[in-house]
This record gives C-alpha cells, structure tokens and sequence, in this order.
DNA sequence: GAACGCCGTGAAGAAGGCGTGAAGCCGCCC
DNA sequence: GGGCGGCTTCACGCCTTCTTCACGGCGTTC
C-alpha cells in the first residue's frame, strides 16, 4: 500500500486530494500545517508528499529545506505561484514536481505515478536483515538473535538508529547524520548521549557487546554498519 | 455461493441481469441508486458488481470513486457511452472491465467470470481468523472466545480497529495508519482515544488483557497483530 | 610519564508514553 | 421522557524509556 501524505491548510483541498487518490488505492494522510508535517514525515515515512506552498506560518519552501536534511522522500509542489523565481526555488530546494493551481486530477495522478516511478527504491525497501548473529525486521520491528532467534525488544529511539545504519550498510554514518535522522534537524543533544544508546543496541544484537563486530565506531567521526564480521 | 450486485437504474435491466445470473449459479442483489449501491457494497460485501455508469444523481463515476477509497471489490461497468473518453475515465477510475449496452448475455457472463478469474483473492477473501483464543469472522461481524465459542459483541470502530490490524497480521501499523483506516484522513484525535478503544478490544478478545498476546503494543509507533503468540 | 581527548558504562533522576477507570455527551430505541 | 450503548475526553498511576552526569579505560601527544 502506497502511503501519501498531503499538506495543505485549505480543507476542500485536502478533502479533494484525499478522495481521488484514496479512490486509486492509495493510502492518504492528511495535516494542515508545515510543523505537522515534519512531524508526519519523520514518524510515518510516506512515500510521497504532496506539498502546498502558501501554508501559514512555516510555508513550503521551509518544509521543504527542513525535510530535505534528513530524507529523499519525493515531494510534489502544488502552488498557486505561476511564476519562474517560484518553481526554481521549490526545485532548487528539492521539489521534485511541481504543479500549480487549479489543477486537474487526472493531471495530478499521472505525475503523482511518475514521480514514484522515477523513485522505485522508495516503495520496496528491504525489511530484513539478516547477519550470522542476528535478524532484523525493520518494517515490522522485531529484532531476533543468536541461534535460538531469541527476540529481543529494541525502543523507538534504538530502531532509529538501528534502522539508519543498517540502511546504509559499510558506509560510514556521522553522527550529526544519526541524530538529525533519529531527533531531527533541530536537535543538538549531548555527545554522549549516541554513545549511551549505541551501548544499549550493542548489548542486545552483539554476541561481544565490549567487542563490537556488527556496529563499529569510527573514532572521532560516527559510526558503520558491518554486515558481515570480518 | 458468489454474490453479485447489479445497479441500474432501469428495472427490466436489472431483472433481466438477474434473472440470467441467477441462473448461473449467483446469488443477485438489486439496487437503483448509487447511494444505495454504497450502502450494499459496504453492508454485503459483494464479489462482484456491474454498475451502470448513467444512474440518476450520484453517477457511476462517483459511484467508483467513492468505493474504490475502501475496497478493491471487482467492478463491471455497464453503460451506453461508446466513446474513448468514457472508457478511460472509467477504467482510471478502478473499473475492471468497461461493457458498452447492448450486449449479450453470454458475453456478460464471460466476462463476469474471467474478471473474478482475474481476482482470485477477491472471492476466498479469508473473512475468518483463528486463533487459539478466538474466531473472527470479520465478514459477518461476528467473535467467539475461549473454548466455549461465546459471542463477543463488538462495536464499529472495534471492528475498524481489528479489521485493520488483522488484515495485516505480523505488520506493525502505526497510530496514524490505524486512525486514517477507522476515522479518515482527516481526523486527529486525542492520541489516548486508540488507546481506550484497544483497552476495550483487549478486554473482549485477550485471554489475559493486561498482558496482551495476540494485539501487541509497539511503544512510540502503534499496534501489530499476532497470529499465534511466541 | 603526565595530560588530554575520546569512547563506553553504570547509575539516577526526569520525562513521557501507555493503559485504565470514570464521567459527559450524543443518538437511538423503547 | 427515560434508559441504553457507544464514542470521546479527562485525570491519574505505572512503567518504560530517555537523558544527564560522573567515572574509568585507552590511545595519542607533548
């Protein structure tokens, strides 16, 4: 199921968008406001957000900087701005369409299916991980180790982290990167506390935990994901 | 035994419909209207429906789009219109097959029977779920507990609450998902609402209520149904 | 060898989420 | 009108989780 999010603080709108693309078999949620947004993009990761640009208080454009930190996730601009320096600016700021009002549905689906056509990694990402020490569900959140696939229950914050890392096997993650995708692009928490959440994950997957094979530090810069222990 | 809902607004067609399809071997319901033509496919259920596009007040168009935001039940559209236009609108709206009038019967019934060839998950749509503590049967609204099969009763929203979560066992479904699922996209409750719901829920199906089994809690996220407990 | 920086850990307080009982409100049926 | 069932809200207690702080280890640098 294809989740959507629109944005839009004009209800009629939203009603419309919420109609014709739940008739499509899309799943859809809707919020009024940019800060709501943030909030529905980071906890719910929809697979396409479909964005009004004239949203009192935090407007479009900064919807879209702030989202632009921390996801890919696809956005389509939909604005009563026809001009030239508007689109440029939604573009340049990561939009990936842009459709001005009034528009028609039929118009708004097929650039709706194309966009997530242009993005087919966004919709079937791999759930599972698998390593010789443990297994990981990630959409269904559910961690399993050892031989016994013993499960083991990881907090919200943790499969954050998890989840990012994991996502980005041997590729080194800093932690800025961590915690603006865990927190959020605002938050600027104590150095230590990665450190002390990175303890708990190790303690649980690790076979070693005070040797770490899987989630490796990297002094001074972040941390790396290793599938496989040397 | 396969059941059809025929809408059209002329009552020799729909008689003539029936009287065929019934003889096949169909179970028919007959309805005039669109807004009625919701009411029994929300209410029935129905395998299949063949559904006139030129209906008084709420069209066939409207019809389809409106039943496509919640079930992908198959749908013939029967209509007078030949032209390209109408076809597309059609088929873009979640038709399954688009038959211009007259037609015969045979060809009706072939088609009728190669688009439920075509949706063969439509029909064995398992309605039921057990488990070692309970049956639902989600089709018929009905729940027994315990070894002694009593009925449980529950309410609308109960049902809309583990209709969701069971039609996607194993899946964690958050907060929002399973908002949007019972209340639409636009509502916003108080977070505490599920929460109470799932109390009552919990009360009526769990063997052990305060220690859940089979509706688990994923703290920070949502809900996610087990089939059978570890 | 001492000082420093960085990392991990244990413990403790703070914060917040979750479930529950109770009460208000509303619509419906008797 | 009265009773009833269902939906929603509120307040509260519990418990998990988050966050902070202090400390020890380890490697590097001076």
């Amino acid at each position: 199921m294809i989740r959507i999010l629109v944005v839009d603080d004009e209800p009629q709108i939203r009603r419309a968008l919420s109609l014709n693309l739940g008739a499509r078999g899309y799943e859809v949620f809707e919020v009024a406001t940019g800060e709501a947004a943030l909030t529905v993009i980071a906890g719910e990761h929809p697979d396409l957000v479909l964005l009004d640009l004239g949203l009192p208080g935090m407007d479009g454009i900064m919807v879209l900087e702030a989202v632009r930190g921390w996801t890919k996730v696809p956005i389509i601009v939909l604005t009563v701005r026809d001009d030239e320096r508007s689109k440029v600016e939604a573009l340049e700021a990561g939009a990936d369409d842009y459709v001005t009002k009034p528009f028609g549905m039929a118009e708004l689906v097929a650039r709706v299916r194309a966009v997530l056509r242009r993005n087919p990694d966004a919709v079937p990402e791999a759930p599972e991980v698998t390593t010789s020490a443990f297994r990981l569900d990630l959409a269904g959140h559910r961690a399993f180790v050892g031989a016994e696939h013993q499960e083991v229950r990881l907090t919200p914050i943790e499969w954050g982290i998890v989840g990012h890392l994991v996502r980005n096997p041997h590729r080194l993650i800093t932690y800025r990167q961590l915690v603006t995708a865990v927190w959020g692009p605002t938050y600027d928490p104590d150095q230590n506390l990665l450190r002390v959440h990175m303890g708990h994950i190790r303690r649980k997957l690790e076979p070693n935990p005070s040797r770490p094979a899987y989630f490796i530090t990297d002094p001074g810069v972040g941390y790396r994901f290793q599938p496989e222990p040397d």
